[in-house]
DNA sequence: TTTAGCACTCAGAGGAATAGAGTGCTAAAT
DNA sequence: ATTTAGCACTCTATTCCTCTGAGTGCTAAA
C-alpha cells in the first residue's frame, strides 16, 4: 500500500512547512510552494486522502493539516533528505570539541551542554561501561603514618585514586604485604566476590592487617559501584520555552520537570545502530508523548560507550537535527579516540 | 525615622500574607488577621502611610498592597521569626545528605539537587579552594613500558590521578629520576613557574627526559588549573514553572537562561557571614531583577569552601528558606568534617 | 485618633460580534 | 477520469463591551 509520488511530495511539504512555522499547513500554501504544478483544489482532495490514511491531521474542521506521528514516521524514513553538514557547522563543532580533558563525566556533560546549544533543543547525555567494572591493580603510597593514597586502575585502565585517612598508624612495611594481597586476590572480581574474600581473610591475617584490607577494599568497591552506574546529564531545558508548542505553562513544566527528575526513563540508543529516532507516541514515557526523541551512541575509547540524546516537538526539523547529532557523535569519537581514554593530544583531523 | 509598632505589625502580614497567596492583600483581610485590634479603616490608612514611605506598592488604585523590595527587607531584617528547623526537617535534611563520597564535584551537584527539591526553588552550589592549589607532591608508577600512572597530591590534600601514555618508551629505571626531579623543583608553585621551570631544564636534560617531564607537568599543570577554577552547578530551574509570578513564559524563559547560561553572575556568599539575602533590585544581574537569592556557605575540610544558593520571586518565604537552607549549610560542613577530605566514615549526630 | 459609610476606580471575567483562513462540494473544463 | 474554479459553510481567534466585585480614599461622626 504505497503512495502516489505526488502525495509523498505533498506530506513532504506539509511536514517542513510545519516545522518551520508550528501552523497548520493550508492548501494554498502547499500549491505555491510546489510551484503550480497543479491548483490547491487538487491537493484538497490529496489532502482528504491523506488525512483518511492517517498522515495527516486536521486540529479542527476548518485549518490546514498538520502531520501525524505516521506522517512524521513516514517522512523520517523515505522523504527526508539526510542533510550533510556545511564546512562551518562541522567548524563549530569540532570547536566545541575542544575540550580539557578532565574527569570523564565532566567532559560529557559540557559535551551535551555544547550539543544544545547548537541544536537549540534540550540534551541528555551519559556513558557506561560496557562490561561491568573490575579493579585491575591496586597500588599504595604511604603519605605519613597515618594515611596512605590508593591508586586504583580499573579493567577499562581509567585510574582512579584518593587519599585514605587509616584507622591506625601503620608500619611502612607493611604497606607491600597489603599491595601484595590486594593484587593477588582482589583483582579481576565482581565487587560482590570482593567483600565475600574479604571475609574469608578476616581469620588468616593480624586484625590489623585486616582493618586496613577493609578500608581499602571499601574503597575499592565503591568505586567500582560507581563506574557500572552511569549518571545522566541533562542540559539545556529551558530552550523549550523558545517553542511555540510550550507556550503553555503546565505543559512546558511537565517536560522540564521530566528532564530533571526522570532521565532514567529518557531512551537509550539500541545496540549496533548508530542513531535512533522516536517520533510522538513511539515514546513510553507519558511525558515525551507529545516530542521526539533523537538519540546517537559514540565510543569512549574501546571499552565504553557514550549516548547523546535530543529532546523536541514532534515537529523538529529532523534531518538538522539528525546530521549535526551524529556529527557531534562522531566527533566525540574521535576526541575519545579508539585508543585508550583519555588521550592527551589534540585530535587530528582524518 | 523609625514605623511605629503598629505599621511594622501591619508590614509583616502584609508580607507574610503576599508570600502565601502571591496575591496583593486588602485592607480586610489584614483586619481579620490581626484579630479585631483595629477596623479596616484604620488599616487603610497606615496602609497608605507605608506606601507613601516606600515599604509598599500597589500595582494599580484599586488593589490590595504588595510588598516593595525595600519592604520584604525590613522583614527580613527585623520583623521575620528566625524559624526553627523541626525534627522532622532535620531529620530529612540528614537523610539527603547521607551522600556517597565520590567526587567531590558530584557530591554537591547532588547536594544541590537535594536542596532544591526540599526547599522548591532552583538552586546553585559551587566549590572553591581558598588558595590557589599547587602540588604538593608526585608520585609514578609504571605500568608498562609505554604508559604509567601519574599520582597527583594537592596542596589541599585532594589527590588527582591519571594513566599517562607516553610518547616514547622509557626504561623503568628512570621513572625514580623523574619523580625526584618533579619532587624537587615542580611542587608548591604555581602553574606559570612550573612552566619557567620546564623550560629552564630544557637544556640540562636528555632530550628524552624532557619529553617525559613535559608530558607529566602539563598534565599536573590542567589539574592545578582546573582545581582553581569553580565549576557552577544549578539545579530545579523547573520549580518556577509552578510559581504563579512564572506563569509568563517568557519571563520564565529568562531566569532559566540565565541559570543556565549565566551561572557565574549569580551572587557568591561574604567573606565571613554565613548567609546573605539579595532582594530584587538589590541584585546586580539584570534577569534577577525581580527575583531573590539567599545564598550560604560552607567548609569542606580546612582548605575549601563551598557555596549554596536559592533562587525564587521576591515574595519567597525568607524565614522557612533561610532556616532551611542554613541546616543544609551546617549539615554539608559536618559531612566534609573539619578534617581532610573526604571522610569515609558516616557523619555523628553532634 | 479611630471608625462607619459611601462613592469611585479599575482589572479581570464573561459574552457577543467580527474577521478571515481554510475547507468540502458541485459543476465545468481538460 | 482528473483537474480546476467558484462558492457556501465552518470554526477559531480576536476584538470590543459590559458587568462585577474587591478595594480604595474621603468625609463626617464617634
Amino acid at each position: 500500500m504505497d503512495l502516489t509520488d505526488r502525495k509523498k511530495q505533498i506530506l513532504k511539504v506539509v511536514v517542513e512547512d510545519y516545522i518551520n512555522t508550528a501552523e497548520p499547513v493550508g492548501s494554498k500554501a502547499i500549491a505555491s510552494e510546489m510551484e503550480g504544478a497543479v491548483s490547491s483544489a487538487t491537493i484538497r482532495n490529496e489532502l482528504a486522502d491523506l488525512v483518511e490514511l492517517g498522515y495527516l491531521e486536521q486540529p479542527h474542521t476548518s485549518a490546514g493539516r498538520i502531520p501525524s506521528p505516521k506522517g512524521y514516521r513516514l517522512y523520517v524514513n523515505e522523504l527526508m533528505e539526510r542533510q550533510r553538514l556545511s564546512l562551518a557547522e562541522t567548524e563549530k563543532i569540532n570547536q566545541s570539541l575542544h575540550l580539557k580533558m578532565e574527569e570523564l563525566d565532566r567532559v560529557i556533560s559540557q559535551a551535551g551542554r555544547a550539543v544544545s546549544s547548537f541544536i537549540n533543543y534540550p540534551t541528555y547525555v551519559a556513558a557506561a561501561g560496557k562490561k561491568s567494572a573490575v579493579a585491575r591493580r591496586f597500588e599504595l603510597l604511604a603519605v605519613d603514618e597515618k594515611s596512605c593514597i590508593v591508586v586504583l586502575m580499573l579493567g577499562d585502565k581509567r585510574v582512579k585514586s584518593q587519599l585514605l585517612r587509616l584507622q591506625l598508624k601503620v608500619d611502612p612495611e607493611q604497606i607491600p604485604t597489603l599491595a601484595g594481597i590486594l593484587n593477588d586476590r582482589f583483582t579481576g572480581i565482581s565487587t560482590d566476590e570482593m567483600n565475600t574474600r574479604l571475609m574469608d581473610l578476616s581469620e588468616s591475617v593480624s586484625p590489623q592487617l585486616f582493618l586496613l584490607l577493609s578500608q581499602t577494599v571499601a574503597y575499592a568497591v565503591d568505586v567500582l559501584e560507581e563506574a557500572g552506574q552511569k549518571e545522566i546529564y541533562t542540559a539545556g531545558a529551558g530552550q523549550l520555552l523558545k517553542l511555540p508548542e510550550f507556550r503553555d505553562v503546565d505543559k512546558a513544566h511537565e517536560l522540564i520537570s521530566f528532564l530533571s527528575d526522570d532521565k532514567e526513563h529518557l531512551p537509550m540508543p539500541d545496540e549496533g545502530s548508530p542513531m535512533k529516532i522516536l517520533i510522538g507516541p513511539e515514546n513510553i514515557s507519558q511525558a515525551l508523548q507529545d516530542t521526539s526523541v533523537v538519540v546517537a551512541s559514540y565510543d569512549i575509547g574501546d571499552d565504553m560507550r557514550g549516548l547523546i540524546g535530543v529532546v523536541g516537538p514532534t515537529r523538529m526539523d529532523y534531518a538538522t537535527v539528525a546530521a549535526r547529532l551524529s556529527g557531534f557523535a562522531d566527533g566525540l569519537t574521535r576526541l575519545f579516540g579508539k585508543k585508550n581514554l583519555p588521550p592527551k593530544e589534540d585530535q587530528k583531523e582524518t
